[in-house]
DNA sequence: TATGAATGAGCCTTCATTCAT
DNA sequence: GATGAATGAAGGCTCATTCAT
């Protein structure tokens, strides 16, 4: 099954941790705020406050607030996107792909899905990707190596069957991240309160498919 | 003449105003430190440094920090964008459209260009997005107005022509610009010096033209 | 046997006090790192890191980190320095005095290799001096009755002899003093890694020597 | 006349400094406090009430709190003392020494003087001297150069003339430094509230003569 | 009794903003 | 208008001290 919520990863993230409730309850106090108003304009009495919590705790495990900001973002790249993305995949896997439109409106339907379920978390990451050209890049390796992976045979089969453009992997999804973004980050940053999901589905699958798929000669 | 660099725009739009010399260096300083370090890390001091200004002048037409952003800003949603968007209609519409090929292939390039030669304002801008989703609204109403005027009856005619897929006008710019930014946004992030916009164009160009066009029946 | 280190007393001071081993053990690192890093500048997580004690612990007998200094400080004045001053004076009294300048020679070498092998010690109670005029006045105190003790006969001995000029004892310790701190605060304070001994003793028995004998009608 | 305040010279240096009114007035209170607190316990809020200044101003010359002493330390060693030690030799120079009674007793007034008029900064100075080896080690590269002075031809003139022993100068300098910091530090720490200069000066001469005159064959 | 997580007052420092010159 | 010294509110962070377990 799909998880189509990054707060379970992240909540399994903490989990096994060998962080406190307490020191949990900041980063989730942190995650919130740092999509609210943005990481600089969050001070840390804010943190304090909306975890319960006194000061000194907040700074018991984290030495400075750009560590609270770090352990929020890093399990997102080298674990909650990783896993987001095996999860995907075993999907993709577990159902035979048997056509290119099947496979495009899988994918389409389930970031789509992905992004409006963790719009809180996407928003932190996008404002920080902005400051931060190395988390972009550090991202940006994950995707490589999930393009190395099971989806590799996925791609090569469809392209093999004439149904996919031979253009690269990595250019293929650079067009479908961008289409799927291109509906996201709008409702995410607005935000719009009730996202027609189907619609949005059926556009980006539409255009999707017949920008990726092969041309009869 | 399509206009590339938004600062001739930019310029402009400070030439005409009431504001001195000195007040207009501020204005560059900020959005240079605005791009380079973001709104919230540029001080005051760091823009009447580089404005070789007193902090003292900075405050003389700008109340706040703020209303120096916002100064940056509004030109661009009010006068930058729609001039723009102006004189690349005029460019348009100079030049008959042929096909639809070669409407994409010319709106790509000269958007991918738009956005590699402006990178600094860019990112200012879209880091003001993530935080302002007003900001975005309006931007939205601009573009609205853009595919309004002249554009309008370029895309009405590649559809009556059985060229251009009977989509929205909305919806077909919101793929264009999906797949422009797709390229574009990671060469500002990152950012990556040389990037070569003949391929980028082309690739983009391709896709869009595949994912646009009408199909035969 | 002239006692040379005061961590002997200092440990034997520990020995018939009802401290746990854990007290003792964060006296024992309060007073290394009040040497080192100064009262003020060292915390209580430093003390209960180095007594290998938890911070809960450190305040389970001493409540406040002042009384800890206290805890330090008063048996230098009470027991340590008074009961060192009895066993010079035991050894004094042991062999006879013989002339002024074995006498003067005596205290000098003694005293001198007592300040160089207490250097933590002396450290912390010099700070603490400069920073409580009441402390000194205590220790003030500790010498007046020193003086009055067995070493007085030793003076008043070597003045009728007319050997020692017959200023007030006290006046004559103040100068002894005074000489011997010339030599060790340097020492103490740069520090000096390898002092030489022989020569200091020489050289400050010489100087207290002329200065302090009765000169001949 | 020699010169018995560090303030004059103190407020010479300042004068002659580019600091403003207000920054004198933050050095000023700054060093009154570190003399009746210590440095870690004068808070620069202390420091802004006091001079009666914003805790902003304080921070406009000097960056850190540590900047503030330094700021006062400097111009003691750099300045301070070397000024005060060639007003010392001019003065010295200016009358003959006739003999060496009255050279001493010329010296331990000045000087007695000198530390009595001079308790606050001497105390911040001391403070500061038990953290900071190296502050020693440069006071004793100031003296070396008194040394290599005018002082030396009229230590030499003692020495020829049979009347001072044949020590090193750096030996007899110490010998006198230890002598009358033995009757001003206690003074200082106390504080005593009305010392007997007179006599106070009469004890220090009468020993170091004793100490320090060549004694006939 | 010992622990160490938790507290919160208060510190140093920054910086947007004001205002006398 | 231009300057930059001065302001002071507020932020990040530390650390002596407490207390539930």
């Amino acid at each position: 099954m799909t998880l189509k919520n990054i707060d379970q990863l992240f909540q399994a993230s903490l989990a096994q941790s060998d962080l406190s409730e307490k020191q949990k309850a900041v980063l989730q106090a942190s995650l919130t705020l740092f999509a609210e108003k943005g990481f600089e304009r969050t001070t840390t009495r804010d943190i304090a406050t909306l975890a319960q919590v006194s000061e000194g705790t907040v700074y018991k495990q984290f030495k400075t607030k750009q560590q609270i900001l770090d352990a929020i973002l890093q399990p997102f790249i080298t674990q909650v996107f990783p896993q987001a993305a095996n999860e995907f995949i075993a999907e993709l896997t577990a159902r035979p792909v048997t056509s290119l439109h099947a496979f495009i409106q899988f994918i389409v339907y389930d970031r789509i899905n992905f992004g409006l379920t963790n719009q809180k978390q996407l928003k932190v990451l996008v404002q920080q990707l902005l400051d931060n050209g190395r988390l972009l890049a550090e991202l940006g390796q994950v995707f490589d190596k999930v393009l190395q992976g099971p989806i590799k045979s996925t791609l090569n089969q469809l392209q093999r069957q004439g149904e996919l453009v031979n253009w690269s992997h990595a250019r293929i999804f650079r067009h479908i991240i961008s289409t799927v973004l291109g509906y996201v980050l709008p409702i995410i940053i607005l935000p719009i309160a009730d996202p027609d999901v189907e619609k949005i589905t059926a556009e980006a699958t539409e255009f999707l498919y017949a920008g990726l798929h092969q041309k009869k000669a």
